[in-house]
DNA sequence: ATATCTGCCTGCTCGC
DNA sequence: TGCGAGCAGGCAGATA
């Protein structure tokens, strides 16, 4: 699933590919995949422009075109990218999960596919429409400990669904919340308005540790996330806790669990994140 | 206001 | 072997 360190490896690795290529044509085969405007607008909308600028917001994928619109881009579970030559089978054939093709003016495809559906595109004047709600960057220095402590002050949800908020913090999704958990030693289940001035700098400090990690290792490939090239990424390797319930913690060999959190699988060691 | 639940989707695993 | 049930989960939208 693409969080904050897949879509800024999406990201850095589309940058010199698109970058000044043209769009000449495109087709949409799953309309609802176009979040805004309608397909013949958005279509319309993107014809003879230009790849200007690349950014990322979250896990929001922001591409600015020549006319100043944004092309955004969120893969939800599933969504992947990936451009082909005219020579590679997919260029002809795309297959059934692929929803959009992007014609590049230097001849190749950029095909978006999504086995769940779950994924949209964006053509917008102003990309605040889609992002503005969100909560800071992780990575920037506008996210500090004391912005962390007051944006959790007076919640009483668990400190886990708090971090999936992504009016919270923008970008963190299942895997890397767990991760961040178990490396400042917080039970996903702790109140957020439970937690002390230490434990929210710890967890803070574990957020972008996680990311950080997650971008140089180019994102976690588990069963769906495949980069730009059809490359893994490598920080599934660094997991100390997501997906493994019922194996020993790295740290003191207690045994993980897995749980439900905010609808959402749980997995965190119950000797170094006590709930108490 | 915040907190929680449902629907969107399809591939995979499990049990009979 | 075949098949239905259950599960995975980010986010929007609905409800409490």
């Amino acid at each position: 699933m693409p969080e904050l360190p897949e879509v800024e490896t999406y990201v850095r690795e589309l940058e010199p590919e698109l970058l000044g290529r043209t769009i000449t044509q495109a087709r949409v085969f799953w309309p609802r995949t176009i979040a805004q405007p309608g397909v013949a607008a958005f279509l319309e909308g993107i014809h003879q422009q230009r790849f200007a600028h690349f950014d990322r917001r979250g896990k929001y994928m922001l591409l600015g075109l020549q006319s100043q619109q944004t092309l955004i881009v969120h893969l939800r579970m599933t969504g992947e990218l990936h451009i082909y030559a005219p020579t590679h089978a997919l260029y002809r054939e795309p297959d059934k999960h692929t929803h959009v093709v992007f014609g590049l003016d230097d001849g190749r495809h950029l095909h978006y596919r999504d086995q769940r559906k779950f994924g949209r595109i964006w053509l917008v004047d102003d990309a605040e429409e889609v992002v503005g709600a969100l909560g800071p960057e992780p990575l920037d220095s506008a996210f500090t400990p004391a912005q962390f402590a007051q944006a959790l002050r007076g919640r009483r949800a668990s400190i886990k669904t708090l971090l999936l908020n992504q009016a919270v913090v923008a970008g963190v999704g299942n895997i890397y919340a767990d991760e961040a958990l178990f490396r400042a030693g917080i039970h996903p289940q702790r109140g957020a308005d439970q937690l002390n001035r230490d434990e929210i700098a710890k967890l803070h400090e574990a957020v972008q540790f996680v990311l950080q990690r997650g971008i140089e290792l180019k994102g976690s490939s588990l069963q769906n996330y495949i980069r730009l090239d059809g490359m893994t990424g490598n920080f599934q390797e660094e997991h100390q806790v997501f997906r493994k319930g019922g194996q020993p913690c790295p740290r003191c060999k207690t045994t993980i669990e897995r749980i439900v959190v905010a609808q959402r699988g749980t997995h965190f060691c119950p000797h170094c994140q006590p709930l108490s």
